[in-house]
RNA sequence: GGCGAUGUAGCUCAGUUGGUUAGAGCGUGGGAUUCAUAACCCCAAGGUCGGUGGUUCGACCCCACCCAUCGCCA
């Protein structure tokens, strides 16, 4: 394979100094090619590396100088990602390498035997190829989308590691094959486990698949969702916190609502809920707050979503518990005011389980079963459900299990052992 | 090595244009309660806001340098 200078390592030529990368010595601060380096071996595989001439095929990519300025100021990347990519235009736009030696994968180059487009030039483009073949089953049309005066929203969610990739040169092709460009490009940290990079040997790369062979999903969409911002930030799944957050914050609040007060309603008065709402101003206030929610999910703030939303179900907690319908229940001729308490309960759940509906489609789903009543739309403006009849409560949400997490981890390691 | 970021309570994180005693959730300790999947409610302890200088009447916030961590280097 090709080596880039970093991964070319050996004796300094100038001070002979041990393990010094292709680019620099830092010991002595020589500057020098890796064709300079003593005893050179590959970084990757430890290989001693050999000279080969070879033609490559070059994007010409300062071309794009003025117009790669223009775009990545324009409030189409953060910030942080604005000024990394400033760094490139400052030092001047280099050409870009687009062409790989055989053995390479992907796509040959027409007419250049042996030589195959570099991963991250075709990459990208294979969105708008994923998006043809759509077009082919279906009624859309492509143009509509990536034409150069289409005004669809376009947006591209990755990982930090390949902002250059989207943020710098895919822009540039677009420009250059005169296609619109992407509104904005969203980049995330990276995932770290236990506040460490994910390891093989330590068994803390956890694949999809093994967290799933184990653990509901939505327990982690909870807990990615209830950590997310919209900056660059790593995310750290640490497991005992994992487990606190979602059985404290998702059983213990959210469900704990509806739970607790389901039984009245059923018991007396079979599963219907009272005609009429007695907190119409509470409610309010639990619909009020869809601007501020509906503003962080759209900023791409979701653990502040997160947080606004958990900070109503212990308003509705607190309802609960000022109300104290198992108080009532015991009072003779307070049947109204429990069914009115309980049901005022109900709606707030009701309310809560749609501002959650984006992160927990599963739990949403159960909560539609549960109030016997779809959650298909946001919920802005009052209406509650009203002489309404509910279906028997059933758990919605069981409490993550020490067990299980132990089980991933296990797996995680035998995973390895396997490949 | 160059560059970009990050560093706030035991854990995970908020802190809007610098402005009185720095916040939340979880965890911990105490209390109350028993409707609820030992859940919920109330109270409390706990932080030299990575370090050192500087700017300012005043700095978690601005500047410089340093340390640690993460990433990128076509």
């Amino acid at each position: 394979m090709f080596l880039p200078d970093r991964f070319i390592k050996g004796d300094c030529p100038k001070c002979g100094a041990k393990d010094q990368y292709g680019d620099g010595c830092e010991v002595c601060g020589a500057n020098y090619s890796p064709t300079d380096l003593k005893n050179a071996v590959s970084a990757v595989s430890g290989a001693t590396p050999i000279e080969k001439e070879s033609e490559h095929y070059f994007f010409n990519l300062a071309d794009f100088t003025e117009m790669l300025r223009d775009w990545t100021t324009a409030g189409h990347l953060q910030s942080e990602v604005r000024n990394k990519l400033a760094e490139w235009l400052e030092g001047g736009l280099q050409q870009w390498d687009i062409s790989r030696d055989a053995p390479y994968f992907g796509f040959e180059i027409p007419d250049a035997p042996n030589k195959y487009f570099y991963v991250w030039l075709d990459a990208p483009i294979g969105y708008m190829a994923s998006f043809q073949n759509l077009c082919d089953k279906t009624d859309l049309k492509f143009d509509d989308f990536w034409a150069k005066d289409s005004n669809v929203e376009l947006y591209h969610f990755i990982g930090k590691d390949i902002i250059y990739f989207h943020a710098l040169f895919w822009p540039a092709m677009l420009s250059g094959a005169n296609f619109r460009t992407p509104d904005a490009i969203f980049a995330h940290g990276f995932l770290t486990v236990n506040g460490e990079k994910m390891s093989k040997s330590r068994g803390t790369f956890i694949t999809a698949r093994t967290y799933l062979d184990h653990l509901n999903p939505e327990y982690l969409r909870y807990y990615f969702a209830a950590k997310l911002s919209n900056s660059v930030d790593d995310l750290d799944l640490n497991f005992d916190d994992f487990s606190q957050r979602v059985n404290s914050d998702l059983v213990g609040k959210v469900v704990n609502i509806a739970s607790r007060c389901s039984g009245f309603i059923r018991k007396k008065f079979d599963n219907q809920l009272s005609a009429t709402c007695v907190e119409p101003e509470l409610l309010a206030e639990f619909i009020a707050a869809n601007e501020t929610i509906a503003e962080s999910y759209e900023n791409r703030e979701f653990g502040k979503a997160m947080r606004e939303i958990m900070a109503l179900a212990d308003k509705a907690n607190q309802y609960i518990d000022d109300k104290k319908p198992w108080a009532i229940a015991k009072e003779e001729g307070k049947d109204t005011e429990l069914h009115d308490v309980c049901s005022v309960a109900i709606n707030l759940f009701r309310i809560l389980a749609a501002y959650l509906k984006p992160v927990l489609p599963m739990l949403t789903n159960e909560a539609e079963v549960f109030l016997n009543a779809p959650l298909t739309t946001w919920i802005d403006s009052l209406n509650p459900l009203l002489n309404h009849k509910l279906n028997d409560f059933k758990p919605l949400m069981t409490r993550v299990e020490a067990d299980k997490v132990a089980a991933i981890i296990d797996a995680s390691k035998t995973d390895l052992l396997k490949n």
